[in-house]
DNA sequence: TCTGGGGTCCTAGGACCC
DNA sequence: TCTGGGGTCCTAGGACCC
């Protein structure tokens, strides 16, 4: 039989900080969001004493002290890092995976009965952690949806599960719809208002039902809890839609300078990563926040260009920017977070002439080749284009975080024999 | 006092056309 | 005096994921 599996890290994040720092294992651990706002990764003995995802910081800052929690601020360079060495080992062993997150991977494999499969699993499991020290579990059923579900299960009992469709069938009238991947907090009681509450109830709904109900995404769900799969495993990445950036701000801000300097930040990540992948957008759009938990909750907002020609130069972006900064900003609201989003790419080295293109457009500044060598020599960022202040009032902290064991030489562990 | 960031896909509703 | 309706396209926002 064909199934499909999921493979991902336990604890990712944690488990990476833990592989440079072997004294933290069997140790309560958590990494915090940037600006060290909340909780995204807990070590299992943090999930048993009940800390949530999600939760923010200061209302476990009691149980931190108390129980000792040990905590660092994210460190994306580091996990991306690891995460391509799994990755690598991964290939070696499942041929045909899609790399979802940077955490895991779907993967298709066969086998003839369910004890030579669990088996394969289990192997593959000892070598993974054996090359690359990052604890890992391997689920599979008949499809992507029934699989994380299983990866659950495999999270409670040692790290590999085997659902075969027999397995599966028994289990649905347990399984809180709540449980199953792409379920979130709205559908679960938009499904409940609807009298569906376990994967039984939505498998036994007439399908017309769901369709007008719950349109094609409750279609596509039901197929692939009945066992039928609707996501393909696809070796080849799906080529990116969308580069975003955007952050925080670690005080509100109502200076529509220190706004234009975080847009600006902004604009040279997205921008750097564009000219990285050798691509060049159409579309712009900024957006504006404000607290989640205020009287301004409604005044953040986005807006957006749409470009007929293609770019990637920065100053040109740079401009069109501050001009949607200049429409959306407000002075009387204090903003949160600001960000910049591209979309509507194509490949750099098509010359895609637009009937209408303004001349304007297509102009190109020297600046960029002279951004793009200094980013390579000095780091990302190094030298920036488009800031009114001198200090980065808008920035924010990140106070704990773990040497760059992999990425920088001066922070490389150090052996003691 | 203090609540992440980067993605994808889908849909409701406005603008526009005839 | 009487004042349509259906289709398409686009965009902002919603919902979800990790």
């Amino acid at each position: 039989m064909n199934y499909i599996g999921v493979i991902d890290c336990n604890n990712f994040f944690v488990s990476c900080e833990r592989l440079f720092r072997p004294d933290l294992v069997g140790k309560p651990v958590v990494v915090l969001s940037s600006n060290d706002g909340c909780v995204v990764a807990r070590s299992q003995e943090v999930k048993d004493m009940g800390v949530p995802m999600g939760v923010p910081i200061f209302q476990i800052k009691d149980m931190i002290k108390d129980k000792g929690i040990i905590t660092f601020s994210s460190h994306f360079a580091l996990y991306r890092d690891i995460s391509s060495r799994v990755f690598t080992v991964v290939k070696t062993l499942l041929p045909t995976r899609e790399i979802y997150s940077i955490d895991e991977a779907f993967f298709t494999i066969s086998a003839h009965s369910k004890a030579e499969l669990e088996a394969t699993l289990r192997a593959m499991k000892i070598e993974i952690e054996r090359q690359v020290g990052i604890p890992v579990s391997l689920a599979v059923a008949a499809t992507k949806t029934q699989a994380k579900y299983a990866n659950r299960l495999a999270k409670k009992s040692g790290g590999v599960t085997v659902l075969d469709p027999a397995d599966w069938e028994a289990l649905t009238p347990m399984i809180p719809l709540q449980n199953i991947w792409g379920v979130g907090g709205k559908l679960e009681m938009r499904y409940k208002n609807a009298g569906l509450v376990t994967v039984a109830d939505l498998i036994a709904c007439p399908k017309s039902r769901i369709a007008s109900m719950f349109g094609i995404v409750g279609v596509r769900l039901q197929a692939e809890l009945a066992g039928m799969p609707m996501y393909a495993v696809s070796e080849v990445h799906a080529p990116q839609k969308s580069i975003m950036s955007s952050r925080s701000f670690e005080k509100n801000v109502t200076e529509i300078a220190v706004v234009k300097d975080a847009v600006a930040y902004h604009l040279r990540q997205v921008v750097a990563e564009l000219r990285h992948l050798r691509l060049k957008t159409k579309n712009l759009s900024i957006f504006l926040g404000t607290s989640r938990h205020g009287d301004y909750l409604l005044r953040g907002g986005s807006l957006g260009v749409e470009n007929m020609t293609p770019t990637d130069d920065i100053v040109f972006l740079l401009k069109q920017a501050f001009a949607l900064v200049d429409r959306l900003y407000d002075a009387e609201v204090p903003y949160k977070k600001a960000g910049v989003y591209i979309s509507g790419f194509s490949p750099k080295t098509v010359i895609q002439q637009s009937l209408f293109t303004d001349t304007d457009e297509v102009t190109y500044s020297p600046i960029n080749d002279l951004l793009d060598g200094f980013n390579a020599r000095y780091g990302a960022d190094m030298v920036t284009i488009g800031t009114h202040t001198k200090e980065r009032k808008w920035q924010s902290k990140s106070e704990q975080k773990s040497p760059a064991y992999t990425t920088r030489w001066s922070d490389l562990a150090v052996v003691k024999t």
